[in-house]
DNA sequence: TGTACATCAGTGAACGCGCGTTCACTGATGTAC
DNA sequence: TGTACATCAGTGAACGCGCGTTCACTGATGTAC
């Protein structure tokens, strides 16, 4: 870094340094086959070949395999944070305090799914055996998905919508709802369930969770609102925001 | 099967012919081999290996490998089904029917993630990629978990707890909450919970999804049950009946 | 500023692996006479 | 009941594949003088 800061040539030479920044480039070409065709397709070989460069040379940057692997999943997992921060970014604000709260909860998991369907590859790359852990929450940033969960969470309890005794644990029932949504749809024993039924079946989802969550049913204001939130659903391809 | 009705003796000698039964002999090794590895690890030759007789052997008898697999992530599901069918069976009855339908549900659940912290191996095969899709509701046996849960809701119903209208597709959600929950624990983000906090999660999560189907908070007699019911959830290795 | 040298990113050939699959075959079984 | 023959389940050798990984190497870059 003592070089770095000398000069910034040595920023821009490093680009023209016999490949210039191979890491991140087989990095980057682990990602693309792992949105193309799931972990099982992220090999050494592969990746090399989509640079254009020898097997051998990834030995200059990875350990082995395992570490190349490792590092698209990771990469996948953030893939995954993007879209889902970008998703929830772009929602038009509402008023009411419960009704956003509510609504940011249901945009989460709407996010969650949304991205398995349009991106399975990746999707199926970060929760692979051996996929990232859970960060401890001081690792969290605040893009990170389960910590906006966790905080639509906390945010259900301060408006007085979620009894205090029932949050814990909560967001865990929560994301696992959502992730086993999306795994029997998207390559389980739901994999041919028809579009609207699995949208319906993600709205009484969320219906039954947000009732669960507060003791009493949902009002039918909030009903409405998240039934248009489940409406953003989209099932193939890209979905608009 | 003129044949065989001819004669007794044909069934049983053909025990004795050549191999006798290798199709089924490498069908169950090849669901050994999942159970040990999971889908991968199902290969015609490991298969063959196991069974004491040559790949070429098993093209007898399968079309190639994928047809091999595919009985392996069959048999798998049918060793899910039986796991449960056993599980749900071994309860103690309840008098009350509301208390007795609310603990099927939640015994439905259980017996789920119990399979899955059980059997990894198998629980990864029967819901891996192109594995069976649920059956159409005629081809479905009494036995079938999605079966006996789809009955515990309709019994919910019958029983005045779930009202008639918020029961479609409930059977999805629950299905799809214990799914995810089992996904996220066993080789997801999860799995490097303790044992304390995975059972409680579960326990949390029937709650919710209870109060969530009612509509309204559970009765603490219930929760008693349930609580009940949660801590023969077991963590490692086979769970005592 | 120019030259000799050290460094180290990438090459090319090769290895061993387990896999799926095919081939011509063998030898046990069941059957027709 | 005994013998010739057809059937067909299983053998053994071999193929090509893509993979991970290692080896001695080359040649571009950065650096010391």
């Amino acid at each position: 870094m003592a070089k770095t800061a000398k000069s910034e040539k040595s920023e821009s030479a490093r680009r023209g340094y016999h490949h210039g920044d191979l890491r991140n480039a087989l990095i980057e070409a682990a990602a693309q086959l792992a949105l193309d065709g799931g972990p099982e397709s992220v090999t050494i070989r592969a990746a090399a070949r989509a640079v254009g460069v020898t097997p051998t040379a990834a030995y200059r940057h990875f350990a082995g395999h395992e570490e190349l692997v490792e590092a698209a999943k990771q990469q996948a997992m953030e893939h995954l944070t993007g879209a889902m921060a970008a998703e929830i970014r772009s929602r038009p604000d509402i008023d009411d305090r419960t009704l956003r709260a509510l609504s940011d909860f249901a945009a989460i998991g709407r996010g969650y799914l949304n991205f398995a369907l349009d991106h399975p590859g990746l999707f199926r790359t970060a929760f692979s055996r051996g996929g990232p852990l859970l960060p401890p929450p001081e690792e969290q940033t605040a893009e990170s998905p389960f910590r906006k969960l966790v905080d639509a969470m906390d945010e259900l309890v301060n408006v007085g919508y979620l009894p205090a005794e029932r949050r814990p644990l909560a967001e865990l029932t929560a994301w696992s709802m959502v992730h086993g949504l999306a795994m029997l749809v998207l390559e389980g024993p739901l994999r041919e369930i028809d579009e609207q039924t699995r949208h319906q079946v993600l709205l009484r989802s969320i219906e039954i969770m947000g009732s669960g969550l507060s003791g009493s049913p949902l009002p039918a204001e909030l009903r409405a609102v998240l039934a248009d939130l489940a409406g953003d659903l989209d099932s193939d391809g890209e979905h608009t925001p």
